[in-house]
DNA sequence: TGTAGTGTCATATTATACTATGACACTAGT
DNA sequence: ACTAGTGTCATAGTATAATATGACACTACA
């Protein structure tokens, strides 16, 4: 997987575990990839992953069964969005909002590209199957 | 200064000057603070501040005058402007976009924060005086 | 010609993230 | 009972960011 490099990885890897619990790809129960399966996954130590999943658990949206692995909480859905939403609303908007006054770019044209993103990354292709993996 | 702890302070510093530069508080040509005066301002390290100068060097928004300090380039505002957009539309639009689509927030939302944040930061407040510190 | 202000360089130390590896205990299923 | 799969713990090593200091060369100016 690639990382970016202005964010530790086990938060990246915390925020993928994320994005796929929010996508309902990983419900509520069920059990996600062992420590060491996502870190051969991932290309990255296994500590790593736990350090992600230690994280993930810390907030609620995990939990452990002994000697099984890790399941879903109950209300992980709801754990790992009010999460998002707080860094959401407390870091990223600001900086976000400040670029695009900074770097002088019109609201209008910030919609335009948002619809795009949508029918790029979220729209139902017809041609495809099996878009899991 | 308060930093966040998600991205390098010398990043965080370079964009701090970088904004300056944007907003016109700091034109072309002009003398910006020697690293040792930014570093008691900011409450950091001298080479922190160093580290900054050296990036925004090598992007051509900043040049020395050895013995006698920094200063903007000529074209030190188009230099930022063009490399915050740059990662702002390779990096931070994809994570922003993103956000809004999985935490389901509308559009319209965000416009309407979008303007409350202008009035908040960039409004001119006719009761202040001398903005600059 | 001092002297204060500038950037520059070198060295050492601390903290954190990430990696690498080995060992151990618990659980399920044969 | 054995075994494979799970998380957990401990230790060590590497890389990077940031700090802390000291020393040096250049420039402007009194």
């Amino acid at each position: 997987m690639k990382f970016r490099d202005n964010e530790a990885i086990y938060l990246q890897i915390a925020a993928y575990v994320g994005q796929n619990i929010l996508l309902g790809k990983w419900p509520a129960e069920q059990k996600i990839p062992s420590v060491r399966d996502l870190a051969i996954e991932l290309e990255v130590n296994l500590n790593t992953v736990m350090r992600s999943y230690e994280f993930l658990e810390s907030l609620g949206a995990i939990y452990n069964k002994r000697g099984i692995g890790f399941f879903v909480s109950p209300d992980g859905h709801e754990k790992v969005k009010a999460f998002r939403k707080e860094k959401f609303i407390q870091q990223d908007l600001h900086d976000f909002f400040n670029n695009v006054y900074l770097l002088d770019i019109s609201p209008e044209e910030i919609l335009k590209w948002y619809q795009q993103f949508k029918k790029a990354n979220y729209e139902p292709k017809p041609g495809k199957k099996n878009e899991n993996k």
